[in-house]
DNA sequence: TAGATTGTTAATCGATTAACAATC
DNA sequence: TAGATTGTTAATCGATTAACAATC
């Protein structure tokens, strides 16, 4: 269980899925599956899958396949949701308020401590019980909390100077909505959501045709 | 210019960054840039840089570079942006308000056409000039106005039978935030943004430590 | 012309798939 | 035991990098 070699970031781009499909499995009460099986609803190969799931150690069995809820919980392990993350987002924009009113993250283990903002029409305001701060109490507000994860949603111009306080103040995780790429140091890692990247990506298959 | 051959996911994947990059330089009245250089600032290796931009044609010039007005243009081409789409979003939630309401889609050539919703209370509001009509009233919609894409952002529940209306109804490009994979035929193409496996990659990259 | 830089081929690297012995 | 299915090695495929001749 602690094999955890070289995971490659091909494997971990597809444990979300495995942890989707898995989650459903349990819900559905089904016990055990086979990768032949998984591959069928999921898509990858079973040979991949067995692959895979190998990086991790073996919890699978010869001649009966992998005990669902086990699997699951192994898949959780190795997405670290069996610790809770504070988060806070900055921007309360459009994409910074619909994350901060999506409930689901918190169902996760993702729970929002803060929402910053300049705009002084924004700050004061409460979003689910969330007060908007104003931005300037950033700093002080990550040295009296620890947080583990910045989700930036400022617009692209900001995003860099706003990532480099949350670095400054130990913040690991970046989460980043703006359309740029952030320059951060080694041990701090950066997710980015490219929204207007993945439209684009949409109208180029549109065009492709062959 | 009409190359074309095998353009890769890989390659397709990189593209809108080329195009966000080669805005910039366009920005900053740069009027020609060496792979070397380009590499510099996007990361990419000058020899990918090469063997990407060759998937299209040769707009390169030996001992001089690219022309990066030329460049750009080819690159809008290559991803579709010199024709306009017509979207609609389905589901006015926190997602489907946040894109609604935000503007930057427009600019690059995405028209928002209308919003849908099943919920009584958002039936009749206005986003941005857009009424947010009865989702019974899609299909009628969609067969009296030509939409090239559909912006999914209803539960996971709804999103197979929201995009099945709008297969039917002719939508060749489906926009996905719900976190399912979609069925479709093979000549829609679906881009999917799943927020929460974003996340989950980024939770998982926390605690992989090595 | 000489220097620079591409286009393109060849070499390497990594990821996926196939195959099968191990074993439950 | 016989059948099933994994874990793992080997083969294949594709993508990235290196190298260099072509040429501006």
């Amino acid at each position: 269980m602690d094999k955890k070699k070289n995971i490659s970031m091909a494997v971990i781009r597809r444990l979300p899925k495995y942890h989707r499909y898995l989650g459903d499995l349990m819900k559905n009460d089904v016990d055990r599956i086979s990768s032949k099986e998984l591959s069928e609803k999921i898509g990858f190969t079973a040979s991949q899958i067995r692959q895979d799931l190998n990086c991790f150690g073996d919890f699978g069995q010869q001649g009966y396949g992998y005990n669902v809820s086990e699997l699951y919980s192994q898949i959780c392990n190795i997405l670290g949701l069996v610790k809770l993350y504070k988060t806070v987002i900055i921007g309360a924009g459009n994409i910074g308020q619909a994350i901060a009113n999506y409930t689901g993250f918190e169902k996760l283990g993702f729970e929002l401590k803060s929402i910053f903002d300049v705009n002084p029409k924004l700050i004061g305001l409460r979003i689910r019980d969330i007060e908007i701060k104003d931005i300037d109490y950033l700093p002080d507000f990550l040295k009296e909390n620890t947080i583990d994860i910045g989700i930036i949603c400022v617009p692209s111009i900001n995003a860099q100077k706003v990532c480099d306080i949350l670095v400054k103040n130990g913040v690991k995780g970046i989460w980043n909505f703006a359309p740029v790429d952030l320059v951060v140091p080694d041990d701090v890692k950066v997710e980015g959501v490219h929204l207007s990247d993945s439209l684009l990506i949409l109208s180029c298959l549109l065009n492709d045709m062959e």
